[in-house]
Order: C-alpha cells, then structure tokens, then sequence
DNA sequence: TTCGAGGCTTGTGTATACACACCTCTCGGC
DNA sequence: GCCGAGAGGTGTGTATACACAAGCCTCGAA
C-alpha cells in the first residue's frame, strides 16, 4: 500500500475515532514523522482530509481537524435527509425486494443483538451498514453513492456524540426496518418518507443528549466536499426542519 | 498565488471547457512542463481533480479526465435533483423574500436578454448563477452548499452537450422565475416541485439533443467527490425518474 | 510601561533527485 | 511460429533540500 494511503487512513481513522480532536493542528512535519512518511504523502494525505471535510485548511495555521458542533450537526443532517431520502426512494424504484424483505426482517431481529457481550454494538451497527450497503448497491448511482460514502465519514464522526443507548438503538432497528420493508415493497414515497422520520429521530436524539458541545463558537466552518475558492459561511445556522 | 492553485485551475477550466477531452492522460510530467510548475504542485492539481471527480486515477495509467456520457448525465441529475430541491425548499423557508421576488422579475424579463448580440448568452447564464448564489446564501448549510458548488462543476462541463437554443433558454428562465416566485412567497413544497419540473425539463432537452455521445461505451467512471478505494460500477444506469 | 520595529524561528510551498513498479519490446527456446 | 522470460524504458511514489512567508519574541525608544 502507498504512503500517502496508509497516512490518509492512519488520520481519516484517528479523526473520526476522536483521537485528533477537533481543533488539532496537523502540522506537516510533526504528522510525517509520527506516520512515519515523509511530507510528501503526508501532504496527499491532507488534502484528502480537507477534501473529505474532516479537516480545513486554515491560513498560516496549516490544517486542523474540522470542527463539529451542534450547530453544523442540523446542517449535515439537512444534507443527509436529501440524499438518503432519494437514495431509499429510488432503492425503492430500482432495489431487489427480496434482498430488502430479509434485510427488514434481520432488522425487526435486531434487538437480540444488543445484548451486554457487545458494548461496541459491532453487531447492530454492521447490520445497519448492511442497509446502507444494499441501497448503494440499488440506487445504481455512481455519483449519488460517492456522496453518501463521503456523508457517512462524517456521521461516523458524529456517532461519538450521540451516546445511543440500547433503548435508541432498538427504536433505530424499528426505523431502519421500516424503511427497508418500504423499499422492499417498491413504495419509494414510504421509503423516503420513513427514512425522514429516522433521521428525525436520529437528530432529535443527539440534541437531547448533547447539550453542550466543546468550542461551540469558534467555528473553523465545516466541508463535506472539495471547495476551490469557497467562502466559509460564519453565520450560525437555523434550526433544521424535517418535513 | 500558489502554483498548486494556478495549475488546478488551469486544468480544471480545460476540463470544464472541453479543451482537455474525456479520457484524456493527464501524466504528471508532460502537464507539469505545460503548465510551468514543478511535479508537487501539480501532483496536488491532480488530487483535487479527482477529488471533485473532473479527473480519475486509474491504476498504472495515472489520473485520466473522466467521461461523461448520457448514461452518467441520469445520474447526475438525480443527485442533483436530490440536492437542488432540497435547496431551493430550504431557502423558501429561509430566504429573503424580496431579493427572490426581485429575482423572479428579472428571470420574467431575461427573454430580452437572449439577443443574437450574446452569442455566448452570458448575461443569462449570469442571471442563472445569481439564483444559484442567492439559494446559497439562503439556505444557510455550508454542507449543501459545498455539494452543490461540486456538482455545478459538473453541470457546467455538461453544458456543452446541451446545446441550449434561445427556446429552451426561454423556457428555462420561466422555470428559473417560477422557482424564484415560490421561494419569495415562503412556499417550500412549491419550490421543490418547481425545481423538479425544471430539472426534469432540462435533462430531457439534452437527452433529446444528444442522442449520441462520444465513447459511450468505455465508461471510466464519473465521480463527485473523493472515493478512497471505492468500486467504480460499470454497470448501465437506468432512467431517471423524476416525481 | 507600552508600542513598534526588526530579526529569528517555524512551517508551508516548491523543486528536484532517486527508487521502484509496471509496461513493452525483443530475443531465445520449445 | 508462438509463447515466455528478461531487459530496458517510462512514469509514478517518495524523500529531501531550499526558498519564502508569517508569526513571535525581544530589544530599544518614546
């Protein structure tokens, strides 16, 4: 494997598992030599990262580790709820029914698995990537795929601060049952319909239980794609509203 | 301005101005001499090409501009429509009502604007991008927004199969002026649907132009956004559904 | 004591050299 | 005549050296 790959992985999984916090410099010389790469890979590495959104190029400061916040969470899931609404709508035109029916029923299953031997909830959470890896595989969307990959590095970012409980976690099989039995029954409007109302609830959940975030004002703005020349929006965002 | 810069921009306006055509071998060396910057800057060009899914890395043969072809364009559009009424139901929440009503007025009038003295119909393309930056600005979600600018890269690289005549350029700017006037009376469900019709109405204009397109066949792979090592499926994309 | 200027230090931006992998062409053997 | 192996060449991957810009600390003057 290359380098620079290795480097990138090495930071994509140190950023999202929250061993770089948010608000890290990664400095090119300092990262190289942890990594064990020259600056060069290292260099290829970030910019992926800033590509990716997981972390942004600051002036003079270099790179840091892209900030999360409440805030920017309403604004992911803005994006989140289009895409994956008509990612589950034209799962629902397009998807193998038979593969969804299973997947709803192993879902409906689902809180067998959440059981005390699997704090990780490794095994729930491998089921749930299942869905997500069938609608990919449905949607027969280059372009669509891509950017929900990309949204999902950031939502499993995100799932550090979500501290579900086993309560939430069986509510969330429901949900994701729901929208699988949808796509399984070829009704798209259901599908994008129960994947709004999970994503709802995802929300809503986060926010009960995350108050407070660290840094809510120092916002080093956010990016979920590559941004040329792009200005970076300070202004604090609304309320999202689902519906 | 930083080299890195100067040759992405180079390269990307070649890419999205047909001067470097689909399926063409970027190789580091030969671009680095014709854009007189050294090998690492341009290395970085290229990442941030194939980031934005304008170039592909493809193995042994390094990083190719990547195709478009009819099939691709479905897709695109159906992210786009994902994206777009997203948007435009997120700044009919949000927006200022007056500079979308002004707006509107103006994409009423833009008929006028397509003389035979615009050859190149700047000033409504101009006029159309003012939308798309008043939405930005509305919708107040770097996220989206950031997807969106992505995917207008895209768009404006597919524009050059469309073809647009000064009817279908009428026809859009009513469009455009009917999204803008659902935006300024605050009518979300109203500005999705608006923006569907156009979309819908703009992709089968240029299906209907472009029957044929070259190398349809040898599918490199489109891509919007950084895919680490990801699949690139060559399967045929079925048609687009719109509603 | 405070403000400003200048030098130092740190880090990024760029160029270049080197190593290695893959592709290809050719030659030899079957 | 064809297939396979080896050598050469092309091009990417990586390392490193150098230049420059920005930030900071310090020293001096008001």
């Amino acid at each position: 494997m290359k380098a620079s790959d290795r480097a990138y992985a090495s930071l994509r999984d140190d950023i999202v598992e929250w061993r770089l916090a948010p608000g890290t410099v990664l400095g090119e010389v300092e990262q190289a030599e942890r990594l064990g790469v020259s600056r060069t890979p290292l260099r290829e590495a970030l910019a992926r990262l800033t590509a990716e959104g997981l972390a942004t190029a600051q002036r003079g400061r270099g790179v840091v580790v892209s900030d999360v916040s409440l805030a920017h969470l309403g604004e992911l899931f803005e994006l989140r709820e289009a895409l994956e609404c008509k990612a589950a709508s034209l799962a629902a035109q397009r998807g193998d029914r038979a593969r969804f029916a299973a997947l709803r029923d192993r879902l409906l299953a689902a809180p067998a698995l959440l059981t005390d031997e699997d704090p990780q909830r490794s095994e729930y959470y491998a089921l749930a990537a299942e869905l997500d890896s069938a609608v990919d595989g449905a949607i027969a969307n280059t372009y669509l795929s891509q950017s929900l990959e990309g949204l999902r590095v950031h939502l499993a970012r995100v799932r550090r601060l979500a501290k579900d409980d086993a309560a939430r976690l069986r509510q969330a099989a429901a949900e994701h049952a729901a929208i699988a039995g949808a796509i399984a029954e070829g009704n798209a409007p259901l599908a994008a319909a129960a994947t709004a109302v999970h994503l709802n609830n995802s929300l809503n959940h986060i926010k009960s239980v995350q108050i407070h975030l660290p840094r809510p004002e120092d916002s080093t703005g956010p990016a979920v794609r590559t941004v040329p020349t792009h200005s970076t929006r300070p202004s604090a965002p609304r309320e999202a509203s689902h519906g």
